[in-house]
DNA sequence: TGCGCTTACCGAAGCGTTTAGGACGATGAC
DNA sequence: GTCATCGTCCTAAACGCTTCGGTAAGCGCA
């Protein structure tokens, strides 16, 4: 515990190197038109004195500061959460930092606070994770100004840049795969309706139902949580409900509906065949092994960062929405209809 | 989209209050000798004038950033994860921005670029969670130089601040809880046992096992995935093993293994008692509800951000170690031995 | 030799804050 | 009326870095 060692700055390092300081400055932002010899005892120096930049110092004349925030909202549940990590993971090996900014709630008063912040952060780029439905999405182009933003998890807008997993493509194999199997009494559980996967995965069921001239009323909201399947499928029992397949909304829940139809005696898949949704590594080991659909978060990080920090760099880069499509995993909770 | 709004300082404020810039950042800074008058007259200007204070200037000459870096490892995993989640949450609630950097790997090199960085950004403090074991600990403290840190998730060493969950004793209360109900004996899949936690709770079954005079060689070692849980489970019976209660090291591993014992025909709780670690929230809603035990991640975090601030407002707040005792949950996978 | 070009380096200015160290009136005590 | 005191405000000097313009030296070419 050596106590206040005076910070060593620029000068120091060029003094003790016998070189200008704005030299040093050359150096270590590898510019060129320094000689090789002169480098060499540049870096020398900065070993010995082990010197270390100040960031605020530069971010104060650059106007940059290297790290892209990352405003979210949800990161509790399983999908936003993995959308950090993995945005974390592939913004670092990109050379940024990455600033998280979780959001209490979705309001016009939090996202504008969050963001004012960043403005005075110096923040380079914005990932924002929305997965609920506001009205204000529109606004939020304005509030960031003229910093680089794109949205994940979200309801892909003309004029705003994002990166989307297609919820209504993966509910649709969810289904079909039940159809195919000959189920035709089909059951759902959605996720809360405020939520932009859950209304997708909920319309797109819908209409594959409506598709295949199925009945979709057998539908329960739910609220993510395994409690919530649980209950979910005992309030389809209770109101009389005949299905011999059920689509949930993630896989948790899926654990939960399990619960509930094993406790009434309700067979998987013999009476009853369960999809669920996400794939999270525990479903494999459900009882029965879950039949789930597949959505490649780590693709979606490395998508968004790649995107966003084109964005960066070139802020001529046109605007698009880049889309990945989830797949089915077939294990053992679903089986042919009797 | 407009384009290139200069960006507004203390002087433009200043200017358009009729006032100089120090007069400003007084007021911006709560302090006092401003007249009530001038005080809203200068409010007034900065929403006018949509000013926001950039803090890079700030932090250059104060020297601090409010924030505080948490430097994590195995953050996918839900003990750690948990932890970041809380403190981040904490954290911010204490008027303190949080930097996360998750270290690839914890080894001495990663961890001094992590700390060497932090300490361009002008960093206040740093927790670092280090669920495993590593020999150069100690030399952290040398690395951080005087800024205030604390540990979680870790061995305590004297000499360092930290707090930790008492591991030993959740291991304990799940083992004495077999016991309680009469098994005699017991199997145990631990987790990676270079991992903290991990070995904490293996040492603890086994001194509790010693402690009632009870053999403890039927002990597996796993990797905190439900797969992992699941071939412990498979290990274990194909080496031979004889047991009526299980303890595991998560309860996902918990999930896989009684996946396993199912297949192998093993009835859960009339055959073998399986009891997990953690309490994740879908534990409640494996087939049969999982016996846990119960750690309080809210308090972790909010014990870890209160000590790191009043560790950073004091510098001289003394070193110490801070203990939360997790508690049993008992539930229906787990009964009284035949 | 003189010209212009390149290479390697330097000095100075400025980024937007905070924070001493005063200046200036107004006030109250003597 | 004078002096000290206090509240309110201001000027000036940093903080550590990047970057613009400039200079001296070295080189080839006519």
């Amino acid at each position: 515990m050596k106590s206040s060692q005076k910070t060593i700055t620029l000068h120091d390092v060029a003094k003790y190197a016998g070189v200008s300081y704005q030299t040093v400055s050359r150096v270590i932002n590898n510019h060129a038109s320094v000689a090789e010899e002169t480098r060499k005892r540049v870096l020398k120096s900065i070993e010995v004195l082990n010197y270390r930049p100040n960031r605020a110092a530069r971010s104060l004349v650059t106007n940059r500061s290297d790290t892209i925030a990352i405003i979210s909202f949800g990161t509790a549940f399983y999908g936003p959460g993995q959308m950090l990590q993995n945005i974390m993971q592939h913004a670092k090996k990109n050379g940024f930092r990455v600033l998280p900014s979780s959001l209490r709630q979705l309001s016009h008063e939090d996202v504008k606070a969050a963001i004012d912040e960043l403005h005075e952060l110096l923040i380079d780029g914005i990932i924002m994770i929305s997965p609920i439905v506001t009205d204000f999405v529109v606004e939020i182009g304005e509030l960031t100004g003229d910093i680089p933003f794109i949205q994940i998890d979200t309801k892909p807008k003309p004029g705003i840049a994002s990166v989307v997993i297609d919820q209504m493509h993966g509910s649709k194999l969810a289904a079909e795969h039940l159809i195919g199997l000959g189920h035709r009494k089909i059951a759902e559980i959605s996720g809360p309706l405020n939520w932009y996967d859950a209304i997708m995965r909920h319309q797109s069921w819908m209409e594959t139902m409506k598709q295949y001239r199925l009945p979709c009323h057998m539908s329960v909201e739910g609220g993510w949580s395994a409690q919530s399947g649980y209950e979910g499928v005992q309030t389809l029992l209770k109101g009389g409900a005949e299905f011999t397949g059920l689509v949930m909304a993630n896989d948790q829940m899926a654990l939960g509906a399990i619960a509930a139809l094993n406790e009434a005696g309700i067979r998987i898949p013999e009476d009853v065949s369960v999809v669920g949704f996400d794939d999270i590594p525990e479903s494999a080991y459900f009882i029965p092994a879950l039949t789930t659909v597949h959505q490649d978060f780590v693709a979606l990080g490395e998508q968004s960062v790649e995107y966003l920090v084109s964005l960066i760099k070139n802020p001529k880069t046109p605007l698009h929405q880049r889309v990945l499509y989830p797949e089915l995993v077939n294990r053992s909770s679903t089986a042919a209809a009797k």
